[in-house]
RNA sequence: GGCAUCGUGGCCGAGGGGCUAGGCACCGGUCUGCAAAACCGUCUACUCCGGUUCGAAUCCGGACGAUGCCUCCA
């Protein structure tokens, strides 16, 4: 039986402002839809955050058994950089600084973002596709749109008309926002806009002579708004209405709300259930972006080439350090945290890797049991991870305990433990045992080994000269020995 | 200016009317030739001012502060 069944997951419901019990439209399926990046640059730090929140959803769900199909765009079709017509498109802006295709630009940067990705260990979606390689699905939506009257053309660009829509929908439902609030509190923009209302969205938008990517539509060689490729996308790969839509929680307004406004224009159909948004990832206390240059790269944190951190992080404490904040709440990016974190994962990971030297005894005395679904109870509560670990801390204390002597536990009830365990943080949290896969190997442990042998002569003949000389220099070199009761290790 | 969210101990961060997470640091202890590491223990906090309540960090109102969105952004 799947576990979906026994487990109840509530979710926040950015709509509705609530926690709500999880109901799938299908039983025992999920159609997740996540906002991607756009691939103009490297994925920045504040990006992946987004997407490993996501990744924890997804990790989840199917850890509950559920069939989840993930689809997350890649944003490649390149957008304006500001409201005025003459905007320039990013990707192509790019292209031109950097004297390359545009698709250049976009395979290099999408590149950059699957390997950033892969080295958190998130897994791939089930669906990613692209914008560019959906035109002819965005411009069948934008025809649909025109015919029920929720558009206008005006120089071969097309326009969403939010003012009209409004008068039988609900535009500003999702992020609280009132449409005539809107209107007076909108600055005039300097009149070159074909726009009818200044809230109103492009749906195509024609292309300038200068502008490189374009397509041919019915309006105008040009391209698609960026708001509609997440509804054509999503339409076709889960359908006109599905369960989770995911992304940053930058993207509730407009984006999201366009969508919203797009899909009901289109069909008629409320397409989310559950609107889920993760909070931004802060640095320096301001939000991370690319456009202010506020922002800090995975590789940088990865390789120790930054400016803000002391030393390099590998990309599962990185990773460790987000879940111990939710989702749904700000978090800042800062040294002291991820050194705090670090040690954290490495007594966790300590803990885990002891339980099979754990003494077997004939009771266990502790609830494993309810340990257990405290773990599960954490997760089907908004996906609290922070909580989640929270419970795993509890049970490497329980296995430091055992190892003392100072608890017990049946061998039966120690591989449930272990199963659970395993199952919480590699496979729903996504963690990796670094430490046990880097220093052991190689000719370098051969070395530290051999040193590690003369020392402990040394110090078994009381020649305290030789043994702290030993142990001295090699820290000075970055190799820190540790003494314990079955002998001496080191980590570099 | 409008709309949101938030203000928790030295730091990071959960929780969210009485049962008061967790991690890191500090301090104390075990261990050690001494250390380090590891482990154990300790540390009781919710911006301010009113109100509701037997009881508020938690609810309501206000003040102050922070952040996000209102233009592309995860």
């Amino acid at each position: 039986m799947s576990l979906f069944k026994n487990q109840n997951i509530k979710i926040y419901n950015s709509i509705s402002k609530n926690k709500e019990v999880f109901k799938p439209i299908n039983e025992g399926a999920v159609g997740m839809y996540v906002c991607g990046p756009t691939v103009y640059s490297n994925v920045h730090l504040g990006n992946c955050r987004t997407f490993l929140s996501f990744d924890l959803v997804f990790r989840y769900l199917n850890h509950l058994g559920y069939k989840v199909r993930y689809v997350r765009n890649i944003t490649d079709a390149g957008h304006l950089e500001n409201d005025a017509d003459s905007g320039e498109d990013r990707i192509a802006k790019k292209a031109r600084i950097e004297e390359i295709e545009p698709m250049e630009v976009v395979q290099r940067y999408t590149i950059d973002f699957h390997n950033t990705m892969a080295k958190f260990n998130a897994l791939p979606p089930s669906i990613e596709p692209t914008a560019t390689g959906h035109i002819v699905e965005q411009i069948g939506i934008i025809k649909e749109i025109l015919k029920n009257g929720f558009a206008y053309e005006k120089n071969g660009s097309v326009y969403f008309d939010v003012l009209k829509f409004n008068e039988s929908h609900h535009y500003g439902r999702l992020s609280g926002r009132n449409l005539e609030d809107m209107v007076t509190n909108t600055r005039e923009l300097d009149g070159q806009s074909d726009k009818k209302n200044p809230q109103d969205f492009a749906l195509w938008k024609k292309a300038e002579p200068q502008h490189i990517m374009r397509w041919p539509s019915p309006w105008s060689d040009g391209f698609p708004g960026w708001h509609l490729e997440c509804t054509a996308m999503s339409t076709k790969y889960l359908g006109e209405h599905f369960d989770i839509h995911g992304g940053g929680m930058d993207l509730k307004f407009p984006h999201h709300e366009c969508e919203i406004a797009q899909s009901e224009a289109y069909n008629e159909q409320n397409p989310v259930n559950y609107w889920m948004h993760a909070n931004m990832l802060t640095l320096n206390g301001q939000k991370m972006a690319k456009s202010t240059g506020n922002n800090i790269l995975p590789n940088e944190i990865f390789t120790g080439n930054n400016t803000i951190l002391s030393k390099p992080f590998n990309p599962t404490v990185v990773k460790f350090f987000m879940y111990q904040a939710h989702y749904r709440s700000i978090l800042d990016f800062s040294n002291d945290a991820l050194e705090a974190a670090e040690k954290g994962y490495n007594r966790l990971m300590e803990a885990f890797n002891n339980i099979g030297k754990l003494p077997i005894e004939a009771k266990t005395s502790w609830n494993l049991e309810d340990w257990k679904q405290s773990c599960y109870d954490a997760m089907n509560d908004d996906f609290n991870s922070p909580i989640l670990i929270a419970q795993l801390f509890e049970a490497a204390k329980f296995i430091n305990a055992v190892k003392d002597q100072k608890a017990t536990i049946t061998e039966k009830d120690l591989e449930g433990l272990k199963a659970t365990l395993s199952a919480f943080i590699f496979e729903v949290l996504g963690l990796q045992d670094v430490d046990s896969e880097s220093s052991n190997t190689g000719k370098l442990s051969d070395i530290v080994n051999l040193l590690i042998n003369l020392r402990n002569e040394a110090r078994a003949n009381k020649d305290f000269a030789t043994s702290d000389k030993i142990r001295d220099e090699l820290a000075a070199i970055g190799i820190q020995l540790k003494d314990g009761k079955e002998g001496t290790t080191f980590i570099l």
